[in-house]
RNA sequence: GGGGGCGUGGCGAAAUGCAAACGCGAAGGCCUUAAAAGCCUUUGUCCCAAAAGGACUUGCAGGUUCGAAUCCUGCCGCCCCUACCA
């Protein structure tokens, strides 16, 4: 099968050396040309390169070499992103040292990418779990803590008491440790958070300014901010007038409707509230039973609502009802005020629970006609609601809003979902937070000159009891950088969305030892001009690098606002139906498709098989389909190399110029008729695959044309009625073919290269300018339009290009195929669309 | 519960006024001692002996329009995100 493949192997391993040797692809800035920052998604290296990697950087690549071939400066850089639990897990399971296993990881995953030819410039690559990285997110961290943007604080976790470490919210599956499947147990822990929040409004804002990504992402982004507006105000406690409860609520119209009111269960006002020693018992109980329900329990959608109420009752503000106050496991601490006025008639949480413990509901906006449903969200009309009654909602919520500020009860009020970032982690590989706790002057940020501090690599790593740091006195015992004291060392290390929220400006300049980056090279290239990655980051490392740019911003180290100007999305790579992965045993590998059928067939089958944005189904088939696509185009240029040879070369426009061919050649000019619409196709695929890559990245239908092209240039080679003059044969294939392997070389580069060379060009065709439509050879003389009667299609006319509606309204009722379906009947209207069709309207 | 997306041949997918480009698969043929590779033809469904021709067809049901896979409404199915967010 494989024995007539043409030589990939040998082809391959030529051309990256060639492009190694020749540091090509290395880039510096230029002010004299455009610039375009192309980046993908820096992987964690896992071990192995698998085909969703593959995809990512095919599309970067696809994207890097042809804006270059546009006359962009492109910087493509590649790095790691290093740091993370893996290497710990490898380290307990194997006895690997995290930075051996990860290093040697790197060093795999690296050579992987090279004989996958991407176009990287290899000399900016960057490594996270380097000191001379993380160095400079230590040093950020301190700015941050000095602005009060890093803070420190006591909240609820997710904890899995096998592993004894708080997980993130993405290492939490379904409730249980992604790690060893226990279950996860909320627990209160000290932390270091980043206050994302402070920057809720602005990053909101710019989700309006960024369309160059795609709706979906900005939308789950939105979501993700949570912004809603309200009014917060004071509920009295009855006899207990040195007490208020503070609520928040969207709807401050149904005020009127309140009928109880409820707290968090851990709201700090409970051991205020309750001083009976008996109900106190009832509320630890109550507590306790909350705090057991596990992640699991949680997430069930119909989650009995708990409830217990306190022998307090507090004041409706609005009408002075005294109303039962209850702790619901319903009501979070952590969002809001962690304090409720319920509401069940528009609020079906609230219509739940009051049914279930006998409560009063009112309604306070009029129902529509034939409302058979519970709570009513929707607009009306107020009614039970005092000063409100005959209002709209929009409008009863301004006054209630109005009347809470001027009785000095509340105020409207934002409040958003976001949380801030908590990004300690109690383990080991990650970037030590460069904080130390000193006897004498308490929490001591360390001093810039003895940064980074340096993650130890003599550690034992055990994966229970906590940060093994934790029990490294040498790194723990230290002085303190204010008074000389002793001091403790934070053991906690930096979450590894850190690393990555601002890896695309070390890239910059990468290495740059005086700052986190070299302002002048960071202002020359970013923002990020395109950037590509999957779709499960659309909102965690998405949203973490905007804020994390907006601080560098606000910190004076950067100009822009958004680091990243476009974002293509890419889906999944699946095989049956799954994505792929180890468990299902479904996974391809990268080397195997390598060996098989080169790096080449392996990324033009992941462009071809469907667009980017969507799922890619692997098909064993279809990368067959590939491979004989690229014989065809190898086996047609050697065949006819002499020929080929002895054509003018470069008879091809490009770009950016206006006339005439480059390299001396000479534009054909055709004169048959086949040979005119063979080089009429060549410029329409030019224009296609421009168009396809250009606006909407859809590099499928841009690879099936080049594919009808070289269709086309077999038909056109074998001339079975020999129309096509001697004289034009050559020219023409020639013009063909160097169009062929220009538009297939972003897609396709060893192949394309070698072929270019081959037809004897001494320059990579990657120094090439894409080529352009001749607007001369794109002309078309006549047209075929299509009749159609009442919608049906009936008859076609080739007629002249631009013909004038009533010659083509002539023509299509004298059409003789035509006429049967139009003689018995009327001839309503006409409708003439020029250049495309006839549509006869007829009654009977 | 909320938000978003998708639904077209046997399959991956094209198509903003001619539905099914391109590729895969399948069937038949050529080449070959044979195979591989390659090449050629056919390939949505139905009516008709066939051709010519015609009818039907983009999840289902409606609507807008001269004209709808495409726009609108409702329903069905699948996928993703999110989740007691007050």
């Amino acid at each position: 099968m494989s024995s007539d493949r043409y030589p990939f192997r040998e082809i391959e391993a030529r051309w990256q050396r060639t492009w190694e040797d020749t540091k090509q692809f290395r880039v510096t800035e230029d002010p004299s040309r455009p610039k375009f920052y192309c980046l993908e998604m820096f992987p964690y290296p896992s071990g192995r390169i698998h085909m969703g990697h593959v995809r990512n950087y095919a599309i970067g690549d696809l994207l890097a070499r042809y804006k270059s071939m546009r006359g962009f400066n492109v910087l493509h850089p590649m790095g790691w992103d290093a740091f993370g639990l893996p290497a710990e897990n490898a380290a307990i399971e194997h006895g690997v040292h995290p930075a051996i296993w990860t290093s040697e990881n790197i060093d795999y995953m690296r050579a992987q990418l090279k004989r996958l030819g991407i176009s990287y410039d290899w000399d900016r690559e960057v490594n996270t779990c380097e000191p001379e990285y993380y160095r400079w997110e230590q040093l950020i961290f301190i700015r941050m803590l000095e602005r009060g943007l890093a803070y420190r604080k006591r909240s609820t976790v997710n904890w899995c008491p096998s592993c004894q470490t708080v997980l993130a919210n993405e290492q939490v599956e379904d409730g249980r440790c992604w790690r060893c499947d226990s279950e996860v147990m909320p627990r209160e822990v000290d932390g270091w958070f980043f206050k994302i929040t402070a920057y809720a409004d602005e990053l909101l804002a710019w989700c309006d300014r960024l369309p160059g990504w795609p709706e979906r992402v900005l939308t789950m982004q939105r979501n993700w901010i949570g912004r809603s507006e309200g009014a917060e105000f004071d509920l009295a406690v009855g006899g207990r007038p040195g007490i208020r409860i503070r609520v928040f609520t969207t709807r401050p119209d149904t005020a009127f409707g309140m009928t109880y009111a409820v707290l968090a269960p851990e709201h700090p006002l409970v051991d205020r509230i309750v001083t009976d020693a008996r109900e106190a018992a009832a509320v630890a109980e109550f507590r306790a039973e909350v705090a057991k329900e596990s992640e699991i329990e949680r997430l069930a959608a119909d989650r009995p609502k708990r409830g217990l109420r306190l022998r307090a009752e507090v004041v409706n503000p609005f009408n002075g009802a005294a109303i039962p106050l209850f702790l619901a496991n319903y009501v979070l601490m952590g969002y809001g005020t962690g304090a409720i006025m319920a509401v069940p008639g528009e609020d079906q949480r609230d219509w739940d629970f009051a049914r279930q413990h006998g409560l009063p509901i009112i309604e306070t906006v009029k129902r529509p006609e034939g409302w058979t449903g519970e709570a009513y969200t929707g607009d009306g009309v107020k009614i039970n609601s005092g000063f409100l009654d005959g209002l709209t909602v929009a409008d009863a919520k301004r006054k209630a809003t109005d009347w809470l500020v001027k009785q000095r009860l509340g105020e409207a009020k934002v409040n958003y979902r976001l949380r801030d970032w908590g990004i300690s982690r109690q383990r080991y590989w990650g970037a030590p937070i460069p904080v130390l706790y000193c006897e004498a002057c308490g929490m001591v940020p360390e001093a810039e000159e003895n940064l980074p501090v340096v993650l130890p690599r003599d550690v034992q790593i055990s994966g229970k009891g906590g940060s093994p740091l934790a029990s490294h006195p040498a790194f723990v015992n230290a002085t303190c950088p204010a008074c000389g004291g002793r001091a403790r060392r934070e053991t906690d290390t930096m979450d590894t969305f850190v690393e990555s929220s601002w890896y695309f400006l070390r890239y910059c300049s990468p290495r740059y030892e005086g700052s986190i980056f070299e302002r002048a090279a960071a202002e020359y290239w970013m923002p990020v001009d395109q950037y590509i990655g999957g779709i499960e980051h659309a909102v965690l490392h998405l949203l973490y690098a905007r804020f994390y740019t907006k601080v560098l911003r606000d910190l004076g180290l950067v100009k822009v606002d958004e680091p990243f100007t476009a974002l293509l999305s890419q889906g999944m790579v699946i095989k049956d139906g799954a994505k792929m992965s180890k468990s299902k045993g479904n996974v391809v590998s990268d080397e195997f498709i390598r060996e098989k059928y080169g790096a080449d067939t392996g990324r033009l089958f992941e462009l071809f098989a469907a667009p980017p944005e969507r799922d890619l189904e692997w098909s064993d088939q279809g990368i067959e389909g590939c491979s004989r696509f690229l014989n065809r185009v190898w086996r047609f240029v050697l065949t006819h190399q002499t020929e080929l040879a002895g054509a003018p070369p470069e008879a091809v426009r490009v770009h950016g110029r206006s006339g005439g061919a480059v390299g001396g050649g000479v534009s054909p000019h055709p004169t048959s008729d086949t040979g005119r619409a063979f080089r009429r196709q060549i410029h329409e695929t030019i224009q296609r695959v421009t168009d396809d890559i250009e606006h909407d990245f859809h590099f499928n239908t841009a690879i099936s044309a080049i594919m009808e092209l070289v269709n086309a240039l077999y038909a056109f080679e074998s001339d079975p009625d020999g129309r096509v003059p001697p004289a034009e044969r050559a020219p023409l294939m020639r013009e063909a073919v160097e169009t062929v392997l220009l538009l297939l070389g972003p897609f396709c580069p060893h192949i394309t290269e070698e072929l270019w060379a081959r037809l004897g060009h001494r320059e990579s065709i990657f120094t090439r300018r894409w080529p352009a439509a001749d607007p001369e050879a794109l002309k078309k003389k006549a047209v075929t339009i299509v009749v159609q009667v009442d919608g049906r299609v009936r008859g076609r006319l080739l007629v002249d290009v631009d013909a004038a509606e009533d010659r083509l309204r002539q023509l299509a009722l004298g059409d003789e195929r035509v006429r049967p379906w139009v003689v018995s009947r009327r001839v309503e209207k006409v409708v003439v669309v020029p250049n495309r069709l006839v549509n006869i309207v007829t009654r009977a």
